[in-house]
DNA sequence: TCATTTTGCTTAAACGATAAAGCAATATTC
DNA sequence: GAATATTGCTTTATCGTTTAAGCAAAATGA
């Protein structure tokens, strides 16, 4: 009951490994195989039901047409669904995926990239991790291709798909402040990667170019692994005081679920005493009483170029990068009230 | 700049290939190998940063430490919640997850076993899709191990984890009947699949028990691929009339979150117009202002003992199948009134 | 001192597939 | 009809690793 091997099908034909070879992977003209003995050997292949061993294949090539794709976290609505059109854009290109999850950890970053290579993988899709500079310059020696997405290092060549992450952060905000509201609020991650940079730097600009002052005590900063307590925290100071503020902006989904969370067990109105807006789509933000407006990221168009890019790299191995920012678009529902 | 391999080492050292994988794999005190020369060849696997290659162990091993998860839709947040308990687990026992998805369509569930299969994972997670049977009999001849979860085939002998339905949705039903609701609808999908089957079955159960007499009328499915047009459908059938229903039973989380869209925008307010009470948990139905009352399935412990159950039938050989029924919670919010 | 055991290493085959090179037998050319 | 080209196949090496088997040299025992 094992399984089908070449062997096994040269056996019945009574012919080399070689020839079956040659017929099974079309090069039977090119190596003038006789028609005959190709049928013949087509045949018997179907009828013994052969499924050529990838792993074998793989090592002969070098090439394994696996993708190792590493997330924040897979059980995040943002990245399962980036997964999901990876997934499908490495099907369509007889690629397979093999995915991890980072929780944002830079040793947990490095543990994958190891396991991830070491299984052969022809590249990586990865959303780095604050601080894993060197991970990715680690791969660049070692000529493996990858593409970030999501973020990237602006002193790092190397390829990425990301947003437009502060132009899209200052037309978010710019839409609170033309629909009237003037003590803006920001919750982001305490972190120093750059898309939140971006993010963070956009809510200025906006803020800036409406001629209203900034206040520092407007931008708040939750850390990754104490989200809810950092959240809560966050919009109790945000929202105390004789002036608080009568709009938020959330760098993420994430954030903004759980901050959305605590505002409800507060009772605040949503938008009468408060606008809300955020980057990221979900479901969640959907059924909200309020739909929350926000930043649209085409997950779609991140999800297929980073795939082209890193079959392209793996293709070409020339080291030349491939950066790409796509445009988000402004979904207004009901949160930012209504002008 | 090419990768380091064992051959590598051995050129270095002096020594043959073998004496080195002895050594790295620690068989060293096994395979009589001098202490001085297994130091000198440790220190210099260190110093080239030798990384062993996966695939040809795999070839040689006839294993390849992978594990193919396939979900019905990696996109859809309750099998990316499993899909992540599942990643862990499998990074606990030194094995790597591919995963694919489905969409509930037989064709790509075959594909996928196919794909998986040839790419020698050493055995299959698998949410079955309708109509699947074949599959699954064909996967048990090749003696490939495999595990079901979410679902399984009752004709089908074969491992499965997988939530006690039937009764955990007649304790759903009871908890609104118990709330005083009189006329209970329910939206399901349209399908065999034996867990919907179920869950249909309990919410009968339950509505006999409390002597209801159940209207054919109260049943709605929807289908997979029409969810949305047969969901709003369901919900107008339901609620008009002059006894609509005062109660909706979502056999699943997206027919809820689905379902409360549509809900919304006929602006019915929930509980006091209608109680809505669900299968499976969402960030969705949290921040809902009436926080959806729902049967919690142990999305840990179903991903925990799926790896395992898997695992051991890896290492077992024997064609044993363990079927594992795990019970859920019910956790009462705001969706159903309170009493 | 000579036979036996132990030590420390090498050789070689294997996993399954691929592909360059080789080699008869047949077909083509002039 | 002899030289050359083509056809149809086999041989062999290879990818990187593992592991049984083999073989000297050194250590032990009598």
């Amino acid at each position: 009951m094992k399984k089908v091997s070449l062997k096994d099908i040269a056996t019945e034909a009574g012919v080399s490994t070689a020839l079956v070879s040659y017929v099974l992977t079309n090069k039977d003209k090119k190596a003038r195989v006789g028609e005959g003995m190709a049928k013949k050997i087509r045949e018997i292949a179907r009828k013994l039901n052969y499924q050529p061993n990838h792993i074998a294949r793989s090592l002969k090539s070098g090439r394994s047409f696996t993708i190792g794709l590493i997330v924040a976290d897979i059980s995040n609505p943002f990245f399962a669904n980036i997964a999901r059109t990876i997934e499908d854009e490495a099907k369509k290109n007889n690629y397979n995926v093999i995915f991890g999850s980072s929780d944002e950890n830079v040793d947990k970053s490095q543990d994958l990239i190891n396991v991830l290579v070491n299984r052969q993988v022809d590249g990586l899709i990865i959303t780095p991790t604050e601080g894993s500079e060197q991970q990715l310059q680690q791969l660049k020696e070692q000529k493996i291709p990858f593409v970030l997405i999501d973020r990237f290092f602006p002193g790092i060549a190397a390829s990425y798909i990301a947003v437009n992450n502060r132009e899209s952060a200052a037309g978010a905000v710019s839409h609170l402040i033309k629909a009237g509201r003037k003590r803006i609020g920001m919750v982001a991650y305490k972190t120093t990667l750059h898309h939140i940079s971006e993010r963070i730097g956009g809510y200025q600009d906006a803020l800036q170019q409406h001629k209203i002052k900034a206040s520092n005590s407007w931008l708040k900063k939750a850390r990754y692994s104490h989200l809810k307590e950092d959240i809560q925290l966050a919009i109790d100071q945000l929202l105390k005081g004789k002036q608080p503020a009568d709009a938020i902006f959330f760098a993420t989904n994430s954030l903004a679920i759980e901050g959305l969370k605590y505002i409800n067990t507060l009772g605040i109105r949503i938008p009468d005493e408060l606008a809300v807006i955020t980057f990221d789509e979900g479901e969640a933000l959907d059924l909200f009483y309020a739909p929350v407006t926000f930043v649209r990221q085409p997950i779609l168009e991140i999800g297929k170029a980073a795939v082209r890019v890193l079959l392209e790299q793996i293709a070409d191995d020339t080291s030349a990068t491939t950066a790409i920012s796509i445009d988000t678009t402004l979904v207004i529902r009901k949160s930012c009230g209504s002008r």
